[in-house]
DNA sequence: CCAAAAGTGTTCTTACTACACCCATGG
DNA sequence: CCATGGGTGTAGTAAGAACACTTTTGG
């Protein structure tokens, strides 16, 4: 009721509905997020994740996928990229309705990026830095970075994507790195390197080694085909659920 | 790039957004979900999911309350109602661009809904009828509904929300019986009994008992305080993650 | 007494933790 | 030859699967 009458088309209320990025990297130790900064009010000189319009004849994927071009210059066929969430509080934006879908993309070390030709436009910051005090990000990125982090922490349990942030051939302990990096805590080399070396699917390996992690040659891998771990590698507390 | 132009208030393209909701229940040892029957075109005559647009001043999570307690008299506090995902493919419908933000919620056992005062308006159907052809559901219903089943059933292995489907006071075979319909999996009784009764915050015995199904008094238990499961209470076969 | 459902106990197996130990390189 | 990280072996433990068995009702 008011449904169907409401439902008349030209008879509805306008939004705008942008998508924005999530886009992690592990870099020198740290979990960072793709931040740019913003040259225009509202929240103009403050950091905000990247995203844009979704355009008239555009799929929100697709959305999604050109402005991960356009920011790192990564097409949608080399990372995994994974719808987040959707935000629409009123007040969201101060100047219009918008509403926001949300992309997780976890993607590996990569050059500084520098589009539109400005150093100071786009950068990786550490995410403890950014959520460390509530209003560092403009709008509600906050909250969408946090998400973000805690999406991709989850994820690293039960799917294979933690490779993402890794080069194309990486050992063991790199990935254990990456693990404990996103997770922030340390974990048993030996242990975890029978469990990824036992999930069927996980890691091929590519039969050449490595010394550059000093010590004993390690086994280089690529990522497998599979995209569930069986058995998962899990936190210890697992975070609550809903 | 493009960003900070197009972000220009009032040179937006405007979308219309919507809320869908994926309602299920348990009832009559199915599955269902609750379906409307469109009355005007596109999709005339033919079911789809509940849903709405957002008013201009709501937020996305109020929209989705709005439309539960117009179509089944249920409160946003009585039912977990979560956001699944958002949907925006260009032409899902023919009349005009329309995002469409879905949420999932498990309801107990409700009368059949007559919201509008016509007995064919809405109704429950099993799941598996819905799905079992891709267009037999309006707009591209059939894959919302779709992933909001494969949510609920990702859902029972790490959380409480099971006991959604059930009455305020339940028995744990209910509970199990809800578990086997909703997986489609027989369990084995006496592991479940131990399960479920062992994951500390899931249930709290009320000290009554029942015989409404047979045989031996079985102990009432209300939804606990959790809101995780752990030890989860596992699938056989995992799916695929992504 | 018997059928039916509730609930407990027991055994086997899997997977995880912790940690001892050996391996292969660079310097 | 030794420091460093790579990798295997093993013992103890937590949890799941399968299933025998006891308990408590209704008829």
């Amino acid at each position: 009721m008011g449904w169907l009458k409401a439902y008349d088309p030209g008879s509805y209320p306008p939004f705008a509905v942008t998508v924005d990025l999530v886009l992690l990297t592990v870099q020198q130790e740290e979990l960072s997020a793709l931040v740019i900064k913003r040259a225009e009010p509202p929240f103009k000189g403050r950091w905000a994740l990247p995203g844009g319009f979704v355009r008239p004849e555009e799929d929100l994927s697709a959305a999604a996928e050109r402005e991960l071009t356009e920011e790192t210059g990564l097409s949608g066929e080399m990372v995994h990229l994974e719808q987040l969430a959707s935000y629409g509080t009123p007040d969201r934006d101060p100047r219009m309705r918008v509403v926001t879908v949300a992309y997780l993309a976890l993607t590996p070390n990569l050059p500084v990026p520098t589009a539109g030709g400005d150093a100071a436009y786009a950068r990786w910051s550490p995410v403890g830095e950014l959520l460390e005090v509530p209003r560092r990000l403009a709008f509600d990125h906050h909250r969408i970075l946090s998400d973000g982090l805690e999406r991709a922490r989850a994820k690293l349990e039960y799917s294979p994507l933690g490779t993402g942030f890794c080069q194309p051939e990486f050992t063991v302990a790199e990935l254990r790195q990456v693990y404990e990096i996103v997770w922030g805590t340390p974990l048993d080399p030996r242990n975890f390197h029978r469990k990824v070396t036992g999930a069927p699917g996980f890691l091929t390996a590519t039969g050449q080694t490595t010394t550059r992690n000093g010590g004993r040659p390690a086994q280089l891998y690529r990522r497998g085909d599979t995209s569930v771990l069986y058995p998962p590698i899990l936190r210890r507390e697992p975070e609550p659920f809903v």
